[in-house]
DNA sequence: CCAAAAGTGTTTATGATACACCCATGA
DNA sequence: TCATGGGTGTATCATAAACACTTTTGG
């Protein structure tokens, strides 16, 4: 075994972003059409290749931000891809990444130059390369983060009723959930703050707004507490 | 944004192996004392770089083969850890890769080549670089991983009595259990073949030899049927 | 006044935990 | 005969799941 590092192979070292979103009833992902090759006018992954002066959180975050224009949101880092004819061109890694955004918020100009769209996860077209494992892999971390962890909220607006955090796990979690009990469980964490606004939108009685309480979850996480939905 | 392959940076990515163990009593890990800068003499995970010609779980199967003879082992890609320094004398980026082994059967003439040797996870020196951390990862990867599928028995000889078993996932989960509670919930999985063999050693009535029933398993997983620890 | 969504508790079933004694054997 | 680990079942508790009616109000 050689131990010098000059002698060793290099690799390119991607990343590619599984960009989720909801829309009151469905999960959806960011896709773009591919303007370059290999695999020109497919549907891929937003991605890009990591730089000497970033970590893989750093390029995931400029990758997301070159496309949706938004910073600080919930990513993850989900697993490197390597099969070694993965990407015809060039040996490439990929390191997967996910990220939940609110799709109000992004900017729209930037999608549009990246021919980008959203689709539902279960109408999105074939991806080019491995990347629909990625999203499949994705969806199944994505699960079981949101059943284990305060994740989720950032798909919504800040201020969200019970039927609106409802219609997003079960979307998540691709199942649904009943509505006592799912209201039940969730107040029982006791990590939502009731504000006294009302959503008149969806209905004519109107509905509670709520908000995640992220210093009462930290404060009651530190405390030993788990949370399990 | 530039999509041309060639004017990416590239960076060397390595592959290092938290390797699990088990000796009737205490989970374990086996570490090198680096015989190479930097950090010569420090211990550390035993690591290698990707090669042009294998993929990341290829590269982790040959990196541990080299240090303990063995092949076809349980292995699972944990994480890639990218900080821009965590190398000091190249930009590496390093995938993180678990297995568990029986400690009997690794190759004792090549562990020693490495200077290797076997820690209890509680009294293991300080590690070189971040490998402190991918340690930390690996423990709560294959604590969750023991406790939604059958994984661990590869750390057992084939054929092993309940309380080794029961032993063994105490080793891993940190914590005692009971022995009624463990045995009744084992045996409701039903994926155990119990022997006709008893063994001798740790009792003077002798205890039954179970095996894994690996293929019985299977049939149940395709059939919906889901491990639950 | 009625359609449409909001809000609200209790009962039942299932799974998890706690717990103690007899058995077989070699020394 | 006794010390050591092996083997076994039940009662209780906690959590999850099933389930239906009343309220509000805009049209």
């Amino acid at each position: 075994m050689i131990h010098s590092y000059n002698s060793q192979d290099k690799a390119l070292l991607a990343v590619d972003c599984i960009i989720f979103g909801f829309d009151k009833e469905e999960l959806k992902i960011l896709l773009i059409k591919r303007d370059f090759e290999p695999q020109k006018g497919k549907w891929s992954l937003m991605g890009g290749f990591l730089k000497r002066s970033e970590d893989l959180d750093q390029a995931a975050n400029r990758i997301l931000h070159h496309l949706t224009g938004i910073n600080n949101v919930y990513m993850e880092q989900l697993y490197s891809f390597s099969k070694v004819n993965r990407d015809p061109v060039e040996r490439t890694v990929s390191v997967a990444y996910y990220a939940l955004i609110n799709t109000e918020e992004h900017n729209e100009e930037l999608t549009q130059q990246y021919s980008a769209k959203w689709f539902n996860i279960s109408e999105a077209p074939e991806l080019i390369f491995d990347h629909d494992k990625m999203v499949k892999k994705a969806i199944s971390r994505l699960r079981y983060r949101t059943s284990t962890m305060p994740v989720g909220f950032e798909l919504l607006p800040q201020k969200f009723t019970m039927r609106q955090l409802q219609k997003m796990y079960e979307a998540i979690l691709g199942e649904k959930l009943d509505k006592r009990n799912f209201i039940n469980k969730i107040n029982a964490l006791d990590i939502l703050h009731k504000t006294n606004e009302k959503d008149m939108e969806s209905s004519k009685k109107g509905s509670f707004l709520y908000m995640f309480d992220e210093e009462k979850y930290k404060r009651k996480a530190a405390d030993g507490f788990s949370f399990k939905l």
